[in-house]
DNA sequence: GTCTATATACGGATAGAC
DNA sequence: GTCTATCCGTATATAGAC
């Protein structure tokens, strides 16, 4: 049995109301989510929201940056390993991101919905941690790149392919599934699947000879002034 | 010069509440747009938009009705098209998607937002239009798919790729400009490369003898449970 | 700490003048 | 047809009882 001292329960008051935000914030969005559904679904008050944190966006603030925070945590460290090889770097990467995803389906939209909301909004906080620091993959991804003569090509169109096909389909499985009369659990199985069919894919790419027509006319080398 | 009888003055108007009202809801999504940001973003009163439109989401409807229904409409004929080969028809539809999309960055996640918001909302009234039907280019793609062997593996997973490829980077873009402090026409002009890329890689996608570990388990017949 | 009841703000819709 | 002024529902935030 536990005992209860006022502290105690306290932080499992406050972190229930947390989880029920998390799960109604990720699911229906910030405008959409009313604090009353937040209430409802922690099993406790209105007010109560109120008393631990300040108001629904601090509420939300908290919640959302926390959860970015254990995500982006949770990959630093592969991506900066410097044994890991690059392919193997890339499968880890989009299992990780597909583990998450299905675990949790509407942090992509919500983080879309922040970025088109306001890009300085969440931006700055998380997306210092590992955003514009340079992570050892992004190194092994060039070296890659020049060795394999695909110095013509923008090397970020392939870093676009692999997080295309990773996230996209979790953003548009509404629609999909709306399409398709797919379960969610067909689906899954679907994303587990393309665990490893996306680092083949991307392989494949890595090793095609992709012929120009034309050098594209972006500037490889557009450093970042600052974070914003 | 203009006559202006009663009819062409309010025509007029209505167009521009329209368009000002296709403005504010591509970019700021539907809940988050007041009737008093189209207001000043058509230059008329408030009340005029309900003078016209019977309410916010009536006018919402027609809107983006419009709007969808110009792009299926500019593509549907594409798809069911028999003389085009599977590739050219990829290679077109890539194209047509790329040009929309810089025309018009702010749809998909205008859709997305909606898909999120209420998956009945606008889906049936524009899916009914394209969604359930057999275009042709389904029967091509999948007589494609058994000739190459590749009745093992979903084609499902090569048309998201397609999609994703082509519509995942506009949705991204704020964020990929944010961190990569890239232009709007630097990005455009890499959405313009990926026209001839996204066809090439597909196309290397299709060619792929793709070795599954084991068949996958998805039932291709699994009817909806719930919606959340 | 947790509740009920309420103040306050915001946004969609409408009445009525012109 | 177009405006100003206003009503009214809804949702956040707070006061106060327990």
């Amino acid at each position: 049995m536990k005992t209860k001292t006022d502290t105690e329960k306290s932080a499992s008051t406050e972190e229930k109301i947390k989880e029920a935000a998390r799960r109604v914030f990720t699911q229906k969005g910030y405008a959409a989510t009313r604090t009353r559904d937040i209430a409802e679904e922690s099993g406790y008050n209105l007010a109560l929201i109120n008393y631990y944190f300040r108001s629904k966006e601090k509420l939300f603030d908290i919640v959302m940056l926390e959860q970015l925070q254990i995500f982006v945590h949770s990959i630093a460290g592969l991506l900066n390993d410097r044994e890991t090889t690059l392919p193997k770097k890339i499968e880890l990467l989009v299992s990780h991101y597909i583990d998450m995803l299905i675990a949790n389906p509407g942090l992509p939209f919500f983080i879309l919905n922040e970025a088109y909301a306001g890009p300085e909004k969440l931006f700055e906080k998380v997306g210092a941690g590992v955003a514009g620091q340079d992570l050892y993959i992004r190194k092994q991804w060039l070296e890659f790149a020049t060795a394999h003569k695909m110095n013509t090509i923008n090397p970020i169109h392939l870093f676009m392919n692999l997080m295309s096909m990773t996230v996209f389909p979790f953003i548009a499985s509404p629609i999909l599934r709306n399409k398709t009369n797919m379960s969610t659990d067909a689906f899954n199985a679907l994303m587990v699947e393309r665990k490893k069919l996306i680092p083949a894919w991307i392989d494949a790419m890595m090793q095609m000879p992709v012929k120009q027509s034309a050098p594209p006319k972006i500037p490889k080398s557009k450093q970042k002034g600052e974070t914003k």
